[in-house]
This record gives structure tokens, C-alpha cells and sequence, in this order.
DNA sequence: GTCTATATAACGATAGAC
DNA sequence: GTCTATCGTTATATAGAC
């Protein structure tokens, strides 16, 4: 396995247990089976750990959603059952993450790591919200940020059980139960006069979601992982393509600001190849750039 | 402003802010504006100020929501709808408690402050289940655990938005929008088969909560609360009966070990006065001992 | 790359002057 | 009671031997 990943396992696992501030390098280090000095060859603080945690799952989580929602043989209601057990299954099999993040999320353990797990926050709650719309209708636009809020305070509480107190419940049945609270909520707020979340008083979680660039990234991020799957397949990694797409799936992934002249340097490479998916991929990289 | 007072209020607005672990003394003085070195004349730790703010507020709470319980001119639901109010509003106020409380509850920031957030979780549940049986009736006892894991989750998701990110939701319309949602999770919930959340499986919950021995010692507090309201206005504070009923209420409250002889002394002491409720502070006493 | 040793700073808590 | 000074410890991070 991966030293660095063996270091941010062993990170997550003490941040989980005892919190950010109250883990110590000395642990980690125990934790890892190294020297204390030995983790800074990886990770240049304590700080770049915690954020490494969140953008390592969280990417992944994200891409693994973004895949089923691409998804046009199934029915709305079938994909967002499909994301939700896909979300479950990853903070059951990393419950640290789980407590992790319950427990930084409250408390500003540090600029950056908050700045993220906000960012994380949004994401979620936005695609919440846009499920619901695609699946209930424009009548329930309205009431879309209650109910987002409500299913996430729900899946909330019991992952608090699951992950926290270390409850163990049916799992297949999990997802399903937790739908029909949904419906139950929505056909009741349809009676409702008035929500009390509006996207006025939201706007620092819509405006970090919704906007194109984010989806454009994603998209972007999730095309280029395609790609690079067919080319494996087809043994054509002679030439520096897959490293080139690696690079370019780096420059979306794990850098804030995205170098622009890379991009289209790596572009203008690859435009001869005639790969499959470069419209698309051309396309996206267009929207994120508009 | 006590001195103490002020202690706790500069450290739960720096553990709010900042969480435990990253909060220094030294912080915690200045905010107090007073040196570091005081602080240790009125707490001997760090962790003794934080096991205090816990204590101090929710005893505050469970307090209210006990006197509303006792109102036997209000209907179960209304009864549950003002405590809800009360619980609300106390949250709002204190806005600090509830970001530390939502910290420090996933992460394990010290035992005995970890154990005192697991027995006010467990009360919270417990009040819940139990107005929600109230309300609904027997039929729902099955879903009731359920029920009332939903409505902590719907409930903690809105006061995030409001204590963690600032935000101002209609406090007038916020519990009755909150328990109509409930309705309709009650009644969808009639017609499922099975529920999520059993007695086995949260038993460490239930038997922490539902002891007669916790009800009891909250019925104690009540009394001798109601006691001393009335004596302090018939002006018989003279032979230390204010003073013996303090002692006792703060041995029902503030150790976690009860003394039993003491509290038998005190009882004997007061036995010659024929106090108002003399004979249902005994009842309570006997139930707590039984 | 991995270790030990160490620099430097901050922590909780205490002692003692006033 | 309140302050300053300081103890002993522990933290993050670095330097340098191997």
C-alpha cells in the first residue's frame, strides 16, 4: 500500500477517535508504524493531512455519484435510491470519516479544512435539492431546500448511531424506509403554505453548488476518468496519453486554481489522437472555462 | 456578573468558536478579562469549566421542560409543542452551546465530558419517544424510537443553519411547521411494516433515560425548587430551611453520587416544619432510593 | 527515505508576591 | 483574590546522521 495513504488511514482513524487538535504527530507517526520526522517527507504539516482526508473520499464519493446520475436508463427516483446507497455504504465502510467530519463541521478546526468541508456541505445539499426537483416536480421547487435540509438531518442522525455508537442496522432496508419519509414529507409540504428555507437566505450554499463551473468540473473530472479506463483496454498508453490525461485529471482534482495554459497545452497535445469522448470532454472544459 | 459566570460564558464562546482542544487558558482569561492564573481559583481544570457549561445550561432546560410536563391543563401535543419552544429558544440564545455541543458529541474530546454529552442525548431521546407516544398513542410505540431519531435529526439540521451558519428562520412558525412534518411522518410510518430503530439495539439509550431513578431525581430538583419559590415568598427563610433545601437540591444535582445519609439528615431537620409538598418530595425521595 | 535528536513555541497548572 | 513568573510537559516542525 501507498505510504501516504497508510498516513492518512492512520490519520483519519485518531482525528475520528479524539479530534483534529487532540491528535498528535507522535500518534499519527505510532499509528503509521514510522517516525514522527518521516511523516513531513509526505505531508509538509498536520493541517495538509486533514485536508488530504476530505478531498481523498470525498472526490471519490462524488465521482461514484456523478457516475450513476449520468445514468439515463434509470428513473430519477431509482438514481437518487441508487447515490443514497452508494453515500451510506462509504461512510458504513469509513465510519471515521463520518465522526470526522461530524465533528469538524461545528467547530473551526482550521481555515482551510472548513473552507472544504463547507464546500463539501453545499455540494451535498445542492444535489439533495436537484434530486428531489427531478423527482417530485416543479411543485415541490419550493419546498426543495426544506426537504433537502430535512433528508439530510435524517441520514444525519442515523449515520450518527451507525458511525458514532457503532448501531448496526438492516442496510438494505435502510435507503428504502428513508424514501418513504421523503415522500411523506414532500406530499405534506405540498399542503404547506410556506417554506422556512428559501434560497434568498441559502445563498452562500447555492451559489457554491449550482454554478456551472462546479458540474462543468465534475463532468470534466468523470470524462476523463472514462477515457482513460477505454485506453487500458486498449493498450494505446504508448505515447504519453494516459499520462497527459493523468496530469490533466490532476489539474481539476487536486489544484484550486486550474492552470489554464496547462489545460490547453495538454489539449493541443492530445487533439490528434482522436480519442474517444473528446467532443464531450472539449465541451465541458469549454463550460468551465465560460 | 458572577465571576464564575463570566469564566463560563468567555469559554463557551471560545469552545463554540474553536472547539476544546484548540482553546487555551490563556485565551479563556483574556476573554474573561482577568489573568490566567484565576481562573484556577474558581475551576481546578480546564475540563471542570467544560463539564460545567454542560451542567449549568442543560439543568437550566431540563428544568423548564419539566414544569411545562406538569401542566395538566394543556393536551399532550401542546405540552410537547411548548417544550419544543422552550428548547428552541434556549438554543437560539445560546447559540455558542449548541456548535460546542454538536463538536464535542462525535469526538471524543475528554470522558467525563464525553459521558455527560451521551446522558443528556439519551434524555433528549427519551423525552422525545415519550411525548411522541403521548401524542400519537399506542400504535406508534413500534416506530416511536424512530420518530423520534427523525425529528432530533430535522430539529438539529435547522438549528445548524441557524447556530453554525448564522442564519434567521421564523422562530414563530419554526415548531408547529416542525411538527406538522412530524404528523406526516407518524402517519406514514402506520403503514410500514417495520421499524429501523428497535428497544434492543439502543438500549444503552433507553436504560439511562427511562430509569425512574433519573425521572425521579428531576421531580426532586422540581420540588425543591417549587419549595423555596414559596417560602421566599411567605418570608420564613429564617431557621435555615432555604439554606437546608439548597443543600439538598444541589446534592441531587451537582454529585453524581448521591450521599444518602446526608440527604436523610436534611430530610429529618426539615421533617418538624410541614412544608408545602413536604409529602411529594418524600414520595419522590423513596422512589429515587427504592 | 528513514531514523534520532533537537529547536522552538505553547500548553495546563502552580507558587508566591502583593 | 488577583496578579506575575515559572514549572514541567508536550506540541509541531526541522536538522542531520545513516
Amino acid at each position: 500500500m501507498n505510504k501516504k495513504e497508510t498516513i492518512i488511514r492512520a490519520a483519519m482513524k485518531l482525528f475520528a477517535q479524539k479530534g483534529y487538535h487532540a491528535t498528535s504527530m507522535q500518534e499519527i507517526a505510532e499509528q503509521s508504524g514510522m517516525a514522527k520526522g518521516s511523516l513531513y517527507n509526505y505531508f509538509k504539516s498536520k493541517e495538509e493531512i486533514a485536508v488530504s482526508i476530505f478531498r481523498y473520499h470525498y472526490e471519490i464519493l462524488f465521482r461514484k455519484i456523478f457516475e450513476v446520475s449520468q445514468d439515463k436508463n434509470l428513473s430519477a427516483r431509482e438514481r437518487f435510491e441508487k447515490q443514497l446507497c452508494i453515500q451510506i455504504e462509504e461512510f458504513i465502510r469509513h465510519k471515521e470519516l463520518v465522526r470526522m467530519h461530524m465533528g469538524e463541521q461545528a467547530v473551526k478546526v482550521n481555515d482551510e479544512v472548513h473552507q472544504l468541508a463547507f464546500r463539501i456541505r453545499a455540494r451535498i445539499l445542492n444535489w439533495y435539492r436537484q434530486a428531489i426537483i427531478d423527482i417530485y416536480g416543479e411543485p415541490v421547487r419550493r419546498f426543495s431546500l426544506d426537504c433537502a435540509a430535512i433528508l439530510n438531518g435524517m441520514l444525519k442522525e442515523y449515520m450518527f448511531y451507525v458511525a458514532v455508537e457503532q448501531k448496526e442496522l438492516q442496510r438494505s432496508h435502510f435507503v428504502p424506509f428513508v424514501l418513504r419519509r421523503l415522500d411523506a414529507i414532500v406530499k405534506s409540504l405540498t399542503e404547506e403554505e410556506k417554506p422556512l428555507l428559501n434560497d434568498q437566505m441559502m445563498e452562500d450554499y447555492l451559489c457554491l453548488g449550482l454554478s456551472t463551473k462546479e458540474e462543468a468540473r465534475q463532468q470534466i473530472v468523470a470524462y476523463i476518468q472514462q477515457m482513460m479506463d477505454m485506453l487500458k483496454d486498449t493498450r494505446m498508453n504508448e505515447s504519453g496519453i494516459i499520462d497527459s490525461l493523468e496530469t490533466l485529471e490532476q489539474e481539476f482534482t487536486q489544484e484550486d486554481d486550474v492552470r489554464k495554459f496547462m489545460v490547453e497545452a495538454i489539449l493541443l497535445y492530445l487533439e490528434r489522437f482522436s480519442l474517444p469522448l473528446w467532443k464531450e470532454l472539449n465541451e465541458a472544459i469549454a463550460r468551465y472555462f465560460a
